[in-house]
DNA sequence: AAGAATTCGTGTTGAAAATCATATTACTTT
DNA sequence: AAAGTAATATGATTTTCAACACGAATTCTT
């Protein structure tokens, strides 16, 4: 269970704050920083935004997992990006100006920021480190995209759901992959029935370990072989 | 055939200024940068960059067509963008300081500037109005990029074809569609057979006409319901 | 203008994966 | 702990599309 007593941990000693871009923001900026955002406790599948609507700030992620989507013509989602402690979320249509192209939904419970559009502006125009990094941020994952777009195009789901499962030991690290099959085939991009059949494959060949929700990789070699290159 | 005498255009006069970021630069910026960029001519199939190479500056589309691409694990190419008179073309690597993650390549003949990395950053640096329009072309894209990755995960080739044959409208304007059918097939995302097939069968239902090459689109309305939405 | 070389178009086949239908298991709620 | 609900798993069937093979047409080259 989360500590619901996050609401007193300060910008400064933010666990997530050191793979987070506000890592570049000095003593003066975090202070002013943390007495302009506001943090809230989320349940799991809470919406953060919706596709359509405009932004009025931006979330920054200290504890949980949220999904980034985008629904298809029968509102089919497919997961984009999975975001992890320490990311800022949303900032993509505070820059472009216009509505928000995709949406954000807590997928297990989370602690989360609220920085105002004014704050975030502030923050982008006093300091240039956090705007180029900002901007850094933005060119690589429009590089990453690049990827995900030959991938969809190119390769087999077994491909892609090899590629995905290493994208998510990243993404959870030392714990196991907690996520369910729905969302685990909008996030390869396939229908949830071949996705349970494919992960029955994988660990019939003792790729990958699974109880119930979670999933363990065993051998990331012999992935990162099928996922090709 | 182009005119080969662009290089005496000057930056000011350029033809495709009006839809182009440099639109935001001064008459001192701009006679600044007329002094510093190198205009040359290029013929159909030759590279501008390749991927995996490190930019040194970035490019400005006068005239032509460029296709951005990357390539698959089997070396199959994978069209992302096709860049039209005005867009300036590079600078995604140039801004996250890696290497290019995509190749690009003229599918016409091309005039087309080259800018110094020094130069654009000079231009980032001073010009605000200049650096937010890079900034909001940046996050524009990565809202287009999710759209074609839900498209390629969710979308049947047909639909993609007609969603592509929009898309090509829109960047050939009032001349005709005119790209080689594998082109076509890599931006679609599929075998050129299954392309050449469905174009048929599109003409045949009156809606495109094509000459060897060339496609004219006859019923964008019934294009835009096949597509979806 | 002739020949070479690409590019384009067509028929056939097989594999991959979506869809539909239904069972089984895990999770809530009372 | 039982009942109900949601998520997961499996089976059967259909559809889509890529791959292969080859002939025709177009364009490139000399």
């Amino acid at each position: 269970m989360l500590i619901k007593s996050y609401k007193s941990i300060s910008c400064s000693n933010c666990a997530a704050k050191s793979h987070s871009l506000i890592e570049k923001l000095n003593p003066i900026e975090l202070s002013e920083l943390e007495q302009n955002r506001g943090c809230s406790y989320y349940k799991k599948n809470d919406f953060l935004f919706v596709e359509g609507s405009y932004p009025r700030g931006v979330y920054c992620l200290n504890h949980g997992k949220v999904k980034v989507f985008t629904r298809g013509d029968e509102g089919k989602e497919q997961i984009i990006h999975i975001a992890k402690p320490g990311e800022i979320i949303g900032f993509r249509a505070m820059l472009s100006g216009d509505a928000y192209r995709v949406s954000a939904e807590t997928i297990e419970e989370c602690a989360l920021c609220y920085i105002s559009k004014e704050e975030f502006f502030k923050m982008m125009d006093s300091n240039t480190e956090f705007r180029n990094d900002i901007i850094k941020g933005l060119s690589k994952e429009l590089g990453d995209r690049a990827v995900s777009i030959t991938e969809m195009a190119q390769k087999s789901v077994r491909e892609r759901l090899s590629s995905c499962l290493l994208q998510l030991q990243e993404i959870y690290g030392e714990e196991p992959i907690n996520l369910s099959r729905e969302d685990f085939a909008n996030f390869v991009g396939t229908a949830t029935e071949t996705l349970i059949r494919l992960l029955k494959e994988f660990k019939e060949d003792g790729l990958i370990e699974t109880q119930t929700r979670k999933v363990i990789i065993l051998n990331s070699d012999k992935l990162h072989q099928i996922a090709g290159k």
